[in-house]
Parts: structure tokens; C-alpha cells; sequence
DNA sequence: TTTAGCAGATAAAACGTTTTCCGAAAAGTA
DNA sequence: TACTTTTCGGAAAACGTTTTATCTGCTAAA
């Protein structure tokens, strides 16, 4: 394996220049950075992650906290979405990123927890999945002792960042397609919220709001607790005294969706998250498509940026709206 | 944070003599040990994984191949368990996993590729959801660089281990059970295969032939290529004329079951691998559970043996029959 | 008594980077 | 010219481990 130092002999300058060059950090004059540059392609030399990330206290290395507490299929795919999207990205910038479960965090208390992850190198995190109040959240930034970029939890700081598409916008958005389609439509709605008090669901039930006041719709809210069996209830219950049925979750779109064929009635359900197992729930359906792999990667860019000393932002994903069928889904 | 050097002086030893301890390395007195893991424990040291990892010539880290080629959320949920039990194991032996998805691996050749894996101080892989002359493979075991694992690939050598279920028992167990419970029947099967001269489908098509033989059945053997829409193709040509239709994974049963319910009949399936999404397909069915999670931990394990010497050998994995509901999947 | 062998412990050299600090040369200022 | 500033490049010290080679004593064998 070719190193840093094969790399400065070749190019006939100091190791420390080669860094530089690497790094892209100012100082280096263009003809050496070329120079440097020849070498490094005729050795096919590739950094040593470890050896950086060991020796650089700025640097460091990114945790991506992942949340599967909640056993399905679909967690796992946006957590999967978020895991690629975060790797690529850290190939990208040279830097790691290191998958972290909350299983493994288990039993530790909040400075124990820190040992672990500093015997690790890792300086930020990435975080998702979690409520603003969840005890690992609050173990984990507690003492500030880490950059955070959080998806989808609002808190903002020196060291914080906030990341996420703009829910209510989307929630917004979605649910007038869906009912703009609807032809039979005379004003129904039936709501199905996410879980109470949650930043997310809170958004998405103003979004919600929003635009039954613009349309001067009825809608009849219920907090379906993002539970796709609770969904189901619900719907058994409300659903056929409704002309549409909006979910804030794709998952409990789904358990609305079931719940409509038991009872062997139709109406148009709508979701949340543009998850691909919405395609094997039933009939078509309209979904805000949140892409969890750009989110993601921009998370990972962030956080290398707050370790670089920029200070806490808010940063707003784009969204878009999709139609999942089952027959498009399969390959 | 404390250094194994705090460990060293509060202990009144040298560094060394604590690497060894925290290594179990021969050569040291009990006693010595006592005293060392007791500044340990008082410093709540935790050594630091990268500048071992740097440091350690033999130990290494251990790559795990992700294979997301295939964009379907059954694939999402396999990848995850993997993923899970192979970080697991990991904290447990004090070594580290670093993820690998193919498409960082894209546009490499051979010799990048090992490169770019060594230059991350990768000693050993965990690989799965490969055939034996994939080439993303034969780029990796090419030149016998790496210890590898390989999750259902039969490739056995020095620094070659090969672990998985028994597929070909598996495979008669579950479609035993399946015609066993189906009071019915009477004799015509539709086998519904995997990938031509794969490995895990010919092992498991070898079972069926075996099963048939005993029970003395008739079975119409049918190429599905693992994919949902040639079995659901398949079903529609020949499931109305089978009493039973045995996938060779469960991915190939939804798509039987598809069919099924939209030529409005009803037959029993069975699948191979549990995983969640079944659930969602339609009614009941019979699958092969593949404990994911443990495979993948006991993957982890084998890397780390085979990087500290080791020869490689074949292990097998149990495996269990389990019945899987939409009911009893959501929460 | 000498020699060899061994267990237990250590000092110091790796591992491959980043980063700090310090020169030297070039450029700008008076 | 003399002095200051800026720009570029380099030497060397980190980073926190592992591992090698060496050094004690001590016991057993010759």
C-alpha cells in the first residue's frame, strides 16, 4: 500500500504537503498541488481512514444513531435509505460514518454513553427517529459534548442542526391532490394523525388544518399514534361515515387501506413517507415522497461542517409527491 | 478521556502490560491483571477502536458487503438484520464492522478495490447476497488479500469460511408441512424455483426433488428466477392446475399469492426466509425462517477467527418452520 | 557453579495521518 | 535600501493503541 509518505518522496515535497493538498487547505501553491496530484494518481494512493481519523481531533468521526425499536419493514427501509445515503456521502467528504443501534446503547447511562462513543473517535452524530424529549436524545446531547444534526427534531444550537422536508407544506400538498382527484368528494375528511405533541405530526395536523380552513372542509381529526393497527381501528370505526381517508404515515395508510377491504368499501386513502411497501397494501395510492437518501447525505455534510466550527442551522429538504401501485413496484 | 497510559500509571505497570491485559494475551500474572482491570474500572477506560484498529497489523476490521442492488424493502429488512447482528457481535469482540454498500465499490477494478479496502484497514469480509461468480466477489476473494465469510456461497479454502442454513433440508421441511396440513390434496405440486445453477436454489430445489420422491408426488418444476412477477407470471399460467404452489422464497410467494387472489382462487403457498413483508401478501403461509441476525453474528465471529489464524470451514445454521399472518405482524 | 530456559514485565518503535510551529523566500511598504 | 508582511513549504510532534525486542530475576539442568 502506497502512504502519504511514498506519496511526498514521488513528488519530491513533505508529507505535511501532501496533507495539505488532500485537505484541500490554502497555502499550497497550484503547481505543487498538481504535482502532488500526478503522484497520488500514479501511486493509486488512498488516505487510511483510520490512520486520519486517529490523528486529526478536528475531523473525527460521524455516528449515525439508528432507530429499530419498531420492528418493520419499513423502518428498516428509510433506515437503510439513511444508512446508504449518509456512506456515500462520507466516501465523498473522506470522513466516517459509524452505524450506531440504539441496542447498543443499552444500559449505558448518559456518561457512559459518551465514553463509548468518544472511545470511537466520533465527534458528531446523525440522528432520526426520535421525539424532542426521548431519553437518548437527551443523553446524547446533554452536555453538548457532540455535533448533532437532527432529522426532523426542531432543535437548534451552536452545535445543532435541524434537517427535514417541510411537513405541513407536504402534508398540505398531498392532501389537496387527493382531494382535487376526487370527484365524488363532498367534504368528508377523516384524519388520522401521528402521535400527540410530536414536532412532525404537529406540522403535518397544521398542514392539515390549514388547508380545510382554505377549502372550508369538515375534517374529523383522530390520533392514530403512527400505530398501523390503530389506523386500522379507526378506520372500522369512521371510516365508511368519510369520503377520504388521509394518513399522516404511510404505514398507517396501510392499516386504513386493510381496514377498507375487510369492510369490502372503497375511498381514497392517502399516506405519508413514500415507503415501497405501501405498493403491496392494496389499491393506488397518493404519498408525500420524502427522500431519505438525500436528507441523509446532507445530514452527514452538515455534521462534518458543525465539527468544522460552522455554527447550527436549520436546513429544509425538498419533497415531492408520488402515486405508488402495486404493479410498478415489482420488478 | 482516559488513555491506556492513565491505566498504565494508576495501575503502576507499563502500557504494554495493559494492552495484554485488555487483549488476554499470555504472560501476564493474575494478580498483575487484577490490578490492572481494577484502574480500569475506576477510569471507566474504554480503549480507543481506531487507534487500535491503526495500530494492530492483525486484528483489523471486518468489511460487511451490502448488497442493495435489488431496490425491494424485503431486501431492506434481510441487509438490516445483518447489519444489526454483525454491529452486535462486533462491540461484543471489541472489533469493528465497517459497512460496505456495492455502489461504493462501483467503477473500481480489482486492484482499486483492494486498495480502497486496505486503505480502511480492512482485514476481512462478511459477504452475502452474492453467487459464487459474481464478480463484485471474484474481485474481492480474488487474490486471497482478504479472510472471508461468505453467507450461502459454497467457497471453502484457507481463508474462506462458507455459513448458512441447511437450504436443502430446510426446503423439505417447510413444503412437508405445507402438504401435510393440506387435507385436499392430492398430488400436484407447482415448484416454483430460484435462480438457475445458483447454489441456495439448487439446494433447496434438490430438497423438494428428494421430498417428492419420498411422498411419491408429481411436481411441475417452474424457473422463477427469485423474481415476484415471474412467480406471479407462473401462477397465472399453471396455479389453477396445481393443488399447492411452493415457492422457493418468499418474495416469489407474494407474487403467487398476487395471482391468486386476482384470478380469485384460493391455494396454498409456502415461502423460504420469513420476512416481514409476507405479512402484508395476502392470506397465511408457510415459510423457512433464516435467523438473519444470528447468521450474520456468527459470520462476524468466523471473520475475527480466521484473521487470528484460523482456518476456513464450512457452519451451518439452524433454521425454523414458522407460519406468518398480517395479524400478527403489526403492532 | 555455570548455563540455559522461562515467566513476567518493560521500553520503544511502529501504524499513517494531521497539525502546529518555524523558516525561507518573495512581495509589498516606506 | 531596510523593514514588514505574506506566501509557501517543511520538520516534527502529536493521536492511542499494538507489537517487538529486550531485560530482569528465578528455577532447573548440567
Amino acid at each position: 500500500m502506497a502512504t502519504i509518505r511514498d506519496v511526498a518522496k514521488l513528488a519530491g515535497v513533505a508529507v505535511s504537503t501532501v496533507s495539505k493538498v488532500i485537505n484541500k487547505y490554502p497555502n499550497v501553491s497550484e503547481e505543487t498541488a498538481i504535482r502532488v496530484n500526478k503522484a497520488i494518481e500514479e501511486l493509486k494512493f488512498t488516505p487510511n481512514v483510520v490512520a486520519a481519523s486517529l490523528s486529526s481531533k478536528q475531523s473525527g468521526r460521524v455516528g449515525l444513531l439508528i432507530n429499530t425499536d419498531i420492528q418493520t419493514s419499513a423502518i428498516d427501509e428509510i433506515s437503510m435509505q439513511y444508512l446508504k445515503g449518509a456512506l456515500h456521502k462520507a466516501q465523498e467528504l473522506h470522513i466516517e460514518v459509524v452505524p450506531i443501534f440504539f441496542s447498543m446503547l443499552e444500559g449505558m447511562d448518559e456518561a457512559e454513553t459518551e465514553k463509548y462513543l468518544k472511545s470511537q473517535n466520533i465527534k458528531g452524530l446523525v440522528i432520526y427517529g426520535m421525539s424532542k424529549d426521548d431519553y437518548v436524545l437527551q443523553r446524547v446531547i446533554a452536555r453538548e459534548q457532540f455535533k448533532c444534526v437532527l432529522i426532523d427534531v426542531p432543535i437548534i444550537n451552536d452545535s445543532c442542526s435541524h434537517i427535514g422536508i417541510d411537513h405541513r407544506q407536504a402534508q398540505k400538498d398531498v392532501a389537496r391532490k387527493t382531494i382535487m382527484e376526487n370527484n365524488t368528494f363532498n367534504g368528508q375528511v377523516l384524519y388520522i394523525s401521528g402521535k400527540k405533541n410530536g414536532y412532525v405530526s404537529d406540522e403535518r395536523l397544521q398542514g392539515m388544518l390549514e388547508l380545510a380552513q382554505e377549502l372550508e372542509l369538515a375534517v374529523s381529526l383522530h390520533c392514530g399514534e403512527f400505530s398501523e393497527k390503530k389506523a386500522r381501528e379507526i378506520t372500522f370505526k369512521y371510516g365508511s361515515m368519510h369520503d377520504i381517508i388521509i394518513c399522516a404515515s404511510d404505514m398507517m395508510a396501510i392499516g386504513a387501506m386493510r381496514a377498507l377491504t375487510d369492510m369490502d368499501i372503497f375511498r381514497p386513502v392517502c399516506g405519508f413517507d413514500g415507503i415501497s411497501l405501501m405498493g403491496y397494501a392494496g389499491k393506488q395510492m397518493n404519498t408525500v415522497k420524502q427522500n431519505f437518501y438525500d436528507i441523509s447525505s446532507e445530514a452527514v455534510a452538515e455534521c462534518s461542517r458543525l465539527m468544522g466550527g460552522s455554527l447550527g442551522r436549520k436546513i429544509v429538504a425538498p419533497h415531492e409527491l408520488v402515486r405508488i401501485e402495486y404493479l410498478d413496484m415489482i420488478v
